[in-house]
DNA sequence: TAATGCAGGTACCTTTTTGAAACTATTGAT
DNA sequence: ATCAATAGTTTCAAAAAGGTACCTGCATTA
């Protein structure tokens, strides 16, 4: 996580990742946005890979930046909700736009695999 | 950097995360968005905490994951100039709604530092 | 009485990332 | 002969991030 410099005026970029910049937060957000409400364990079979040391981690890390609600049923075994608050909401078009460049660029990735591998003409080297 | 499990269908916000993932990538992707073309230097002076080797390790990997294009003056002393690939100017709708979202987030934090620190309604504990 | 399910917490360790500082190459200007 | 300018690279060390394994609490169920 970046540090923010108090009292110091940051920029729209570094405010962004401040909050966004784990390696699991942006998968949450998707999540939640898709699904409205999950608990921890939903979470956490979403995303086989992330432990539950970090999911715990970044969940409370995103509660504490604002954009996810915790709710705690008092109940046992214990059942915890989260998702996302109004201003949580806000990154629904971020995170569409990211995922839909993700999809776009993942069929980039696959359609080179195939093409040989010619010199782009943007390797060319410019003479002034 | 994630790596890539190679030979599986990655989902599009990995895909994203992937060549997105370093501390600086969005901010030199953004100013070259903006800017169009910049040099090296003219990079690192825009983005002031980077140091030369991270900006410089950020800018290859950019071009390796075909986002960012190098171009080389054969001069001395030398001249490089950095500009978005065709593909890596898809990017921008995501960078702007990126940056929007952050303006928007950074206003909220700003406003929270002056109202009373009153306990959210979304913090109440909520019983089945 | 003991095991189960859920949502974590914690200590310890390894890996990854980042930073600081010095070094390189080349040529024209002083 | 030396310095300045640009765009890096290299080495070593520090810091941050992440993973593993194990621990907790407690009502319910077998």
């Amino acid at each position: 996580m970046m540090v923010k410099p108090k009292n110091s005026p940051i920029c729209p970029i570094t405010a962004a990742l401040d909050v966004l910049g784990g390696k699991w937060k942006v998968f949450i957000l998707s999540y939640l946005a898709e699904h409205g409400t999950l608990r921890f364990g939903e979470l956490k079979r979403l995303i086989p890979k992330v432990t539950q040391k970090m999911l715990a981690q970044q969940l409370k890390e995103l509660e504490e930046a604002g954009l996810v609600n915790r709710r705690v049923y008092a109940q046992v075994p214990p059942k915890v909700e989260y998702r996302l608050t109004a201003h949580g909401q806000t990154l629904c078009p971020v995170l569409r736009s990211l995922r839909e460049w993700g999809y776009l660029h993942r069929e980039k990735l696959g359609a080179e695999e195939v093409t040989c591998p010619e010199v782009s003409a943007e390797k060319l080297i410019a003479v002034e």
